[in-house]
DNA sequence: CAATAGTTGGCAACCGGTTGACAGATTGCC
DNA sequence: GGCAATCTGTCAACCGGTTGCCAACTATTG
């Protein structure tokens, strides 16, 4: 059965106007269900559940509007329909920050996952700050079907009031009643510490990211968690930024704390760090190791390439678009959280202290 | 005058349903117009008026109605205004691979300077394919204002004929007839052969790109016209794909060629050439000099960090956003393309030739 | 063959805005 | 004061689909 939800064929449209109309009067306005109807000899309704309520027609009549509406290479108008449903088959998507190398994945992971399902993904950005996050949030909600939140700023309450509204999924939090996809970070977390351990390590670093962050407290806990296991001091430093910069402006605390070993909140602070201890004459890892989160794109370009933590964060995109889309079709989102799970990728800037 | 095209107050609507409304019953329907136009007691064509087209009605009925407006905490439906005019204040945007850095800045370009002029980004991808990049393109059109294509991969009368449908950017790609960004990748050449020529070396290699890609050629002919003036040989080797791992695989063919400096389409190409020789034991710029092409996020991870050819995309997704704007106020395209200067950024990757 | 149940298609009323045409109210000017 | 010009708000017809309800038609069954 063919689906009119997107072009399939080919729609030359040959007579060349220099630029396009401005609608109004009737000049190359698009194929209507009206004229398949006319060329169908049916209701325009006909038309209608012909094409969007498989099952309600004949299947001869079907036939016929199919046929005619591929004659007229038909396209659905989307606001059309959106008008009477609310439906536009569109999902939105909000990230913190578009530059940021973490989101690459959890977009592509969402688009992909999206367009299987006939879903258009529309992205907006909130510049890491928890108002702009609203209001874009705000204005996508009535535009689209529903909403995910990638490592939200917002506070949990006003999310729900969202969700109240039209299905949202978040990934990288944990909100009570709304459904997650969230990396389950200690089993990354203990690798990664039981290696440092392993290497002679003693005393370790948390940089954190940034304050609003549910994921950066959650890491912190899970290595806290980890270095009482495994009989580490941990300590926490604050960095002023997620970024490459904001690593190489920690690099003195991470100094200052006698730690050998850092664990930093993601990728980016961690190859700041990295550059700044290395211009500072460091070697890293027989002086220092370092091992990042996320595993972004880049991260095995360092010198020497980053160890880090990876989460799936492909796979948190496609897991929390196929979650909306399934509240879409009237399921029920999960009890609890998804969780998806993390592991130690080794490279080369985590390794024995020689001391 | 005060915008209703984006929520701004709050709109807590404490009613906690558990799931969104299904429509179709009155059941928490969002306000209208027509609430409007009831409560400021005038009617609903005028409250249209007051709020779309600045200066029709009277100063005091706008402000009766703005006010209004403002209790009921009104937003436009944009499906409904969609409806007759055909506008939708989105922007589409369309890019080969939406996980290859060339394109992160390009986004967030158009993003920004899209939501600055209160339009929306809708993203989609190609997949390096020109069938997909054709489908996804149809797709968009019905449902934006206007559309950028980045790095297009379709033929230039399939271009042409969207071009006639509604405004259509391109970045780039040079087409006659549709409105062009394109970074002038001469002036970023000549500094890149210069200085690899003033190195000592003689025999340059160009690693290519796609084959449709307009980009890769126009680089190629640009190494070629300043490979003569500054005297090296040059020779163009071509790539499987334009990623890391194409850089590795091209590897074996740069070593046969002979060359001591390598140009190569872009910097992921680079990066996958430079560790593929560094773990065959050359050294880099001592044996070979590698030159990339964008500066894309990650190419100062490397060690050494990569030397490339920048070019501006940020300032192209934004130059193609304010083109189309531009040009849905009714403006006419730039006669020509639109050139954007690129440089040469001169790192650790090349240098004096050590024969 | 009549009664009944199940299909199928048509009618018309929406969804929420926009806009051309027009009439009533104001204002200006001689 | 009379008349035209301008301003302001209303009416009603769209835009292009969706859908509840009903009537007609077909198939089933006693």
């Amino acid at each position: 059965m063919p689906h009119y939800d997107g072009a399939v064929t080919e729609a030359t449209n040959s007579g060349a106007a220099t630029f396009p109309a401005k609608r109004g009067r009737g000049e190359k306005t698009s194929t209507t269900i009206y004229d398949i109807a006319r060329l169908a000899g049916v209701n325009p309704s006909t038309v209608s559940r012909a094409l969007s309520k498989p099952g309600r027609v004949s299947a001869k009549t079907q036939k016929i509007i199919e046929d005619a509406a591929e004659q007229l290479n038909y396209q659905v108008n989307p606001f059309a329909r959106a008008l009477p449903t609310g439906r536009t088959q569109t999902i939105g998507l909000i990230v913190a920050d578009i530059t940021n190398p973490t989101f690459f994945d959890i977009i592509r992971g969402a688009e992909t996952t999206g367009s299987a399902r006939d879903y258009t993904l529309v992205l907006a950005e909130s510049a890491e700050s928890a108002e702009t996050e609203l209001i874009a949030a705000r204005r996508m909600l009535s535009t689209v079907d529903g909403l995910i939140l990638a490592s939200p700023r917002m506070d949990d309450d006003k999310i729900r009031v969202l969700a109240a509204d039209k299905p949202v999924a978040v990934i990288n939090r944990e909100i009570e009643g709304v459904p997650c996809v969230v990396p389950d970070v200690n089993k990354g977390i203990s690798q990664a510490v039981r290696s440092l351990a392993a290497n002679g390590h003693q005393q370790l670093a948390y940089v954190a990211g940034p304050p609003q962050s549910w994921m950066s407290r959650r890491r912190w806990e899970g290595v806290q968690a980890a270095c009482d296991w495994y009989k580490l001091g941990a300590v926490r430093l604050e960095s002023s930024k997620p970024t490459v910069d904001g690593g190489r402006q920690v690099a003195r605390d991470v100094l200052a704390s006698g730690a050998t070993a850092v664990i930093t909140y993601n990728d980016l602070l961690a190859i700041g760090l990295m550059q700044e201890l290395q211009a500072a004459g460091i070697h890293v890892p027989d002086q220092i190791s370092i091992v990042g989160f996320d595993d972004i794109f880049g991260a095995d370009f360092t010198t020497p390439p980053l160890t880090t933590v990876r989460s799936p964060l492909g796979e948190c995109g496609s897991r929390a678009a196929t979650l909306l889309l399934d509240m879409l079709l009237g399921h029920d989102g999960p009890a609890g959280a998804v969780r998806v799970d993390t592991e130690l990728v080794v490279r080369g800037s985590s390794g024995r202290l020689m001391a």
